[in-house]
DNA sequence: GTAAGGATTGGC
DNA sequence: CCAATCCTTACT
């Protein structure tokens, strides 16, 4: 069912929103020989904005950051300790940076594993979720129940940024 | 050009 | 606890 597709109208939503709501949804990637392996999301962390300075764009618009700016639905992936790829979804209109770290899903505790497990590298950046054929969600109807927390690894933030429970958890029953 | 440090992980 | 490993950013 093709419907079952996230389109512009889910990423279009303020970060806030996308990040508890990608809890539950299934990331989907098709590999090159055509299977395709589907996993539950069951962590995200949602960063906004510039003045969240615990989020990159708080660096202002750079090469790297510029997919942000873009609007919802592009992915941002990134080099972390010169070692792992983190995968980021970007939400909201244009202009204003944001994205959701996906950091778990079923199965696959921790953002770089993921990007391991689903073998995404840099060239997934700016990757487009609403039209691409290897990167994409699905809503399967799953409405779990969330916790909050506060992020993690940004200890170089101050408290402001550092404690807010922007950091949405998928439930076990 | 140079330097510092990181949205992590796995091993000691 | 700490090393791995290299890209991005800031500053000279």
């Amino acid at each position: 069912m093709s419907d079952m597709r996230l389109g512009q109208k889910f990423f279009a939503q303020e970060v806030l929103t996308a990040a508890p709501a990608m809890v539950g949804k299934l990331l989907c990637r098709r590999f090159t020989d055509g299977t395709v392996l589907r996993l539950h999301i069951t962590e995200t962390e949602a960063y906004n904005g510039e003045a969240d300075l615990a989020c990159h764009a708080s660096k202002g618009r750079t090469p790297r950051t510029e997919i942000m700016y873009a609007s919802g639905g592009k992915v941002y992936v990134y080099l972390i300790y010169g070692l792992h790829i983190l995968l980021n979804i970007v939400t909201g209109e244009q202009e204003h940076p944001q994205a959701v770290l996906i950091r778990c899903c079923e199965g696959y505790e921790g953002p770089a594993k993921l990007t391991k497990v689903l073998r995404l590298d840099c060239g997934f950046y700016g990757e487009d979720l609403v039209c691409s054929d290897r990167l994409w969600l699905e809503d399967d109807g799953c409405l779990p129940k969330i916790k909050t927390a506060p992020r993690v690894g940004i200890d170089y933030a101050p408290p402001l940024w550092r404690d807010k429970p922007w950091r949405y958890i998928m439930i076990k029953e």
